[in-house]
DNA sequence: ACATTGACTGAAACTGGTTTCAGAAAAATA
DNA sequence: TATTTTTCTGAAACCAGTTTCAGTCAATGT
């Protein structure tokens, strides 16, 4: 048993690449499966003796298994896709973040595949992943994955879908309650004396949460009975869509908006982070003061929110949980858990400043 | 040869999973051997025929290989390894994206790691990927795995540094022209006729870039002859290091900075953009008006710039460029070519707005 | 003292590919 | 036509692990 010993240093010299499995049983001078063994079972079925002898080597070579070795023989790889439409859009950042410590904890690493708002590209990118065997994804996307070939590209793998739900999909869903958030900004504005609003969104098609905000603003707008204020006639509100390079457009709208409030200041919401930087873009050239003449919350709360003309109300969303659900979700049914699909939503909370203060 | 079609389709049942080689090659009849050959060199060494049988063989099943394996037999995986101090600061995200968008192009795929600013998960995070068999890194960290620990991880994989330089590291460094930037920015401020300056800067201790701006600001307003302006006896720099809790000596520095100013109103060059944001909230708990008590042109351009308070000067970094050169240049690499160690400053450029307007 | 049981361990097969090696068929040469 | 060469293909080994299977050995039962 000590012959082993007398060859301890002499084969240490493989250049490159990492110490293997193979390499650790030699030094051991044990077979393969009993360093597997130590490896997943340590405790139970393994001498002590050997146990300890393994561990020594594993130690003395510093060795560590291959995640991609073993992916390929359990079709388990540690890894998990996360799909996102957009990185720039510090929601989906935030998002990120929580999701990305949430994996880290469980042993998890994430792959990142950003769209660029290309559509094309999303069928490219779960294709991507799933060939690195990825055990589940987390999409924030625009859902042009669909119906047969998504269950195919899939292959019953776990889906969490973030922020935007695509219909067809039957999953784990986790977002901020947009009914709430979109009747908590408008009940602000309008306790704060506006009664003309206005709701500005990105486009809706294909987004589900522009699309919920849009109707949960409608829905709000349109019940008589408005919570604190039961009888406001003159209340009236309106929503508007517009792409990114539609200055004109919506400028126009916001003079529109003017002259339907007369001589009261309107107030508007905007539906996230960019859009709000594009009305604040807009007032800006038409010379609109923020606070004094035009209200506005805008959805997303951000590390310069407070300091955009005289602070920028806003729905603050709990990105950092809604990334960590969606990865705590995904990780659950990892472990085996057989779940229904749910769906998370998450109260946001209005921060208001000097934006949606009607003097 | 024509047994093989009677049993066309008998065995496509194998539930889960996608379709493997061996699949592929019984459903053409030929050997897994053949069927890898039609992958990597389809046009030598196949006959005509065989490869159409493979080819159709290999839409039939919409197979495609499993990176998985090829990566453990070539020890290649087409995985670019991403290590990140901060996702939240925008110019990590800029940078990740342009990474991205370059190594998408070149049909690698990045694996993110996010520090969240925690020195003690730099090593796990390179030993993490590295285990993934990442074929090179991109860094913009701390900077605490170095030496032979360092050696250790990256195994001769090439790695590319970001914004951020590590001595000790022989390897690709992209970066923004500091000297050049700060250069821009105070000669900016001089000309709008402040006087004296102030430089904050986030701790700047094992940050390189920080570093850098800082001793080329010291630097440059020590030089006797400052470009455009050769005499001006009362022109005085100064800088200040300031952590993100330390509300208090924040201000109190502007107020001492306001102090040696006299009458004339003192500028601030703040070092990035989270930093700039601090210093307008110092000035917002000051009461001091942008551009009208006090100068401020900050580090980084971001979409929000334009709109705090009388508009943000900036400079601005060509983040784009700065990620997909630092993808690129790992790519190079990876493409066999054996170049010494590059260093690639990339300018950047002068976003003048009402903040740094002397009135 | 002998049979049986149980606990450990190693050899070998397997994951999904690539590559070497050797053999078969076809083409080129004598 | 016989021999050599070339071209193409398949079997098998390999990557770094896991898992099954069968066998060794000591401990227990009778």
């Amino acid at each position: 048993m000590s012959s082993a010993k007398t060859s301890t240093k002499n084969k240490a010299v493989r250049a490159p690449g990492r110490a293997t499995i193979a390499d650790v049983a030699k030094e051991a001078g044990v077979s393969k499966a009993t360093v597997s063994r130590f490896l997943n079972h340590r405790e139970t079925l393994l001498t002590k003796d050997i146990a300890t002898r393994v561990e020594v080597a594993i130690a003395a070579l510093a060795y560590s298994p291959s995640p991609m070795a073993q992916a390929l023989k359990r079709g388990r790889s540690r890894l998990i896709g996360l799909v996102v439409a957009d990185v720039t859009n510090p929601f989906s950042v935030a998002v990120l973040r929580g999701a990305e410590k949430a994996c880290q904890d469980a042993g998890y690493l994430l792959m990142l595949f950003n769209l660029n708002n290309d559509r094309q590209r999303e069928m490219e990118a779960i294709e991507a992943l799933a060939a690195y065997q990825v055990e589940g994804f987390i999409l924030n996307t625009l859902g042009a994955v669909t119906g047969a070939a998504a269950e195919a590209a899939f292959h019953g793998k776990p889906v969490v879908l973030v922020d935007r739900r695509h219909l067809e999909m039957n999953c784990d869903f986790v977002s901020l309650d947009n009914l709430g958030a979109v009747r908590l900004a408008a009940q602000h504005l309008i306790e704060a004396g506006y009664r003309e609003l206005l709701f500005v969104s990105e486009p809706s098609r294909d987004v589900s949460s522009r699309q919920e905000r849009m109707d949960a603003f409608r829905s709000f707008m349109n019940t008589p009975a408005r919570g604190v204020a039961t009888a406001l006639p003159d209340l009236h509100g309106d929503t508007f869509e517009t792409t990114s390079d539609d200055h004109a457009g919506l400028d126009s709208a916001l003079l529109a908006l003017k002259k339907r409030a007369g001589t009261r200041p309107p107030a508007i919401i905007s539906s996230n982070a960019v859009m709000s930087l594009r009305v604040v873009a807009a007032l800006a050239r038409l010379g609109w003061q923020l606070g004094r003449d035009v209200g506005l919350v805008g959805f997303d709360e951000t590390e310069w929110s407070a300091y955009i003309g005289p602070g920028l109300s806003t729905i603050a969303q709990p990105t950092d949980e809604l990334g960590r659900l969606a990865a705590g979700c995904l990780i659950e049914r990892l472990k085996g858990l057989d779940l229904p699909a749910r769906q998370i939503l998450l109260a946001g909370h209005l921060v208001p400043r000097g934006s949606s203060t009607y003097s």
